[in-house]
DNA sequence: TTGTAAGCGTTATCAC
DNA sequence: GTGATAACGCTTACAA
């Protein structure tokens, strides 16, 4: 059972190694080696390659602490993320973490959890940490949180929720643009009855957003979400189910439900399917944001696309951008495309037969819905 | 010798507050103010409530790069996965990061994209970073990456691959275990002809672990899987699809289809599906590691159910009882359960009738295979 | 181009 | 308990 590592003890070479060490080995002043890593220009050729023999020969890897503390700069950008498990964050998490790795730059990662407090806290312990700058899913923060930022001077970002109107830069979508854009979409087909399917709005802007999106288009067209219509939900598909279920338990059905994010809808067009409701005949389905799993279902869902990757990259060189003293040229606005697939369509059924699979199942009799 | 240079007139309140400051300011020692931080049951507690005073006042942070210097430690700790938008490696980023954060850590994260060099280069960035250990994926490495954390005696541990007969210690299911045992019941339900879609082997030896464990249990019950129904993708759905489809172009069909992630599992049950094949009466399909979609599928997906949350957090025990030299009694092997669905089940038709969902798709032909 | 030496902001080792 | 003060390992004027 016993399997830990022993330490190989002697077997091992120098540990300690620092850079007077090199300095010594290579016959030069520890300024010189220094400015050889840093400035190699301004190295003599000789010099620098003496020096690199040195550093190989020691194994001399320079300690980052100590070159924090001469420079003020470590180097190490945090970002805090509500989850990396739903949603497109891990996908935005990794190219941030892509993009500052190719800067030399090092990722402090943190989950809220959606809850602000821990945002607080984590954003905290990076500073503490020194992090030379700090990414932020969001507009909305705990006070101490840009009261800390802004004293420090650690320059940081917003991200996921673009407003035009916001007076902090962010570096996203407009969610409420491009909810709105969909809902238009539908309206534009002939839809008047709306379900929706929200993800919570609990410590959530972009959801809030996303909700005022479907609200002002609704408007716009003179039209309204019966209460009785209108539902919320987090992330799962179990969620979506449940909720599409609710919706359609009341009469009359809405023509098209809108779900707040992928997997609601993921789940209320399963829900669908499982109960023999007709995509787009009966009901259209949409949601926000595209994973890969809602163009591969029999009935591929309509939806709205974010390139989260670039929101993440995007945010990385703003950062960075802002840590150089550049002014950024950087766009806050991420572009959003409604993928339109076969989930949705107008209302009733006017779309041609066979234009769409058919879902059929056994356990449970169609339930069909009052017109 | 006053080395605090006068500060350029700015608008914001103090910023560069040090240790100093906060002594001057309680009128004590610098020792004094660090002890009532790092000691405080050794600080009076009048003095205690002076620094407490001071530091709030000041609004001082402590500045990590400095206390790392002295203190040789970072409270940072790295950590290596192939990346986070596949898989479970999100929810295993998220655990540990929480647990870490729970008992003060920091997390830097780094995505390899399963490119051995670049995870070399990701562990010697968080190396120089100063971090205290390191957490990676699998138990193959470039050798310069063992070399660099022995030297450095960077306590680290592998993740994701247990093996018993391993000399390091890797925290995580045992993937050839798993598989076999799936394969196993596959068999004792009396399959004999079984399909294969790995997931590549090219640098994962997870993957190359449950290849084997499949092969294990053929060879043990005297079978093998002929080269005609293996097949190798990465992860998207739409690869387990077109991997499907070409092992049931050729005759005879195998009777179970084993695929080596969730991903491709999902994407086979989806093409099989859609060419109105059934499962599992025509056919069986399994996967490894369950995502949530897996169990909200028509047919809900058989596969292996791993808490990848708890490896995280368990690595991030491990390291952090490392750091502590307290001897670890962490369970480095973590349970995998089979996840029985309907996507699973005896070979031939000797399922009861209704008690799988049936799928009619109106765009193909039903395909049916030659017995 | 290279060397000298003064910090960078804490912690830790001493005395008191 | 508390206070000087020397590290910690590197960068960077300032000199040479």
């Amino acid at each position: 059972m016993d399997r830990r590592k022993s330490q190989p003890a002697s077997p091992i070479p120098p540990t300690n190694v620092g850079l007077r060490d090199v300095a010594k080995a290579a016959g030069v002043s520890t300024a010189t080696v220094s400015r050889a890593m840093n400035m190699p220009e301004v190295v003599s050729v000789e010099l620098r390659e003496r020096i690199a023999t040195a550093i190989r020969d020691l194994g001399w890897v320079p300690h980052g602490a100590a070159r924090a503390l001469a420079t003020r700069r470590s180097g190490a950008i945090g970002a805090v993320f509500p989850t990396l498990s739903h949603g497109d964050f891990a996908r935005a998490a990794e190219g941030l973490q892509g993009e500052l790795t190719a800067h030399g730059y090092t990722l402090l990662l943190g989950c809220s959890q959606y809850d602000l407090a821990q945002e607080y806290q984590l954003v905290r312990q990076f500073v503490e940490g020194g992090v030379d700058a700090i990414a932020l899913v969001g507009t909305t923060h705990q006070t101490e949180l840009t009261e800390l930022l802004t004293r420090r001077r650690v320059p940081y970002v917003n991200t996921f929720n673009y407003d035009p109107l916001q007076q902090v830069d962010c570096i996203g979508p407009d969610n409420r643009k491009a909810m709105r854009a969909l809902a238009n979409h539908l309206i534009a087909q002939g839809h008047r009855r709306f379900g929706v399917i929200a993800q919570s709005v609990q410590n959530n802007d972009r959801a809030a957003a996303r909700l005022q999106g479907i609200r002002d288009a609704l408007a716009e067209a003179g039209l309204s979400i019966r209460p009785n219509h209108f539902t919320e939900g987090r992330w799962s598909i179990a969620e979506g189910r449940a909720l599409f279920s609710t919706i359609i338990a009341r009469n009359p059905w809405p023509t098209a439900i809108i779900c707040g994010n992928a997997f609601l809808a993921v789940g209320a067009v399963l829900e669908a399917l499982s109960r023999n409701i007709k995509l787009p005949g009966d009901l259209s389905i949409v949601g926000y944001d595209d994973v890969e799993i809602m163009r591969e279902l029999p009935v591929p869902i309509t939806t709205l696309r974010v390139r989260s990757d670039d929101v993440g990259r995007r945010a990385a060189n703003y950062l960075i951008a802002a840590l150089n003293g550049r002014r950024t040229d950087i766009a806050l606005e991420c572009d959003v495309e409604i993928v339109e697939r076969l989930s949705s369509g107008p209302p009733r059924r006017r779309l041609a037969a066979g234009q769409h699979k058919a879902f059929v199942s056994g356990d449970e009799g169609p339930k069909r819905r009052e017109l």
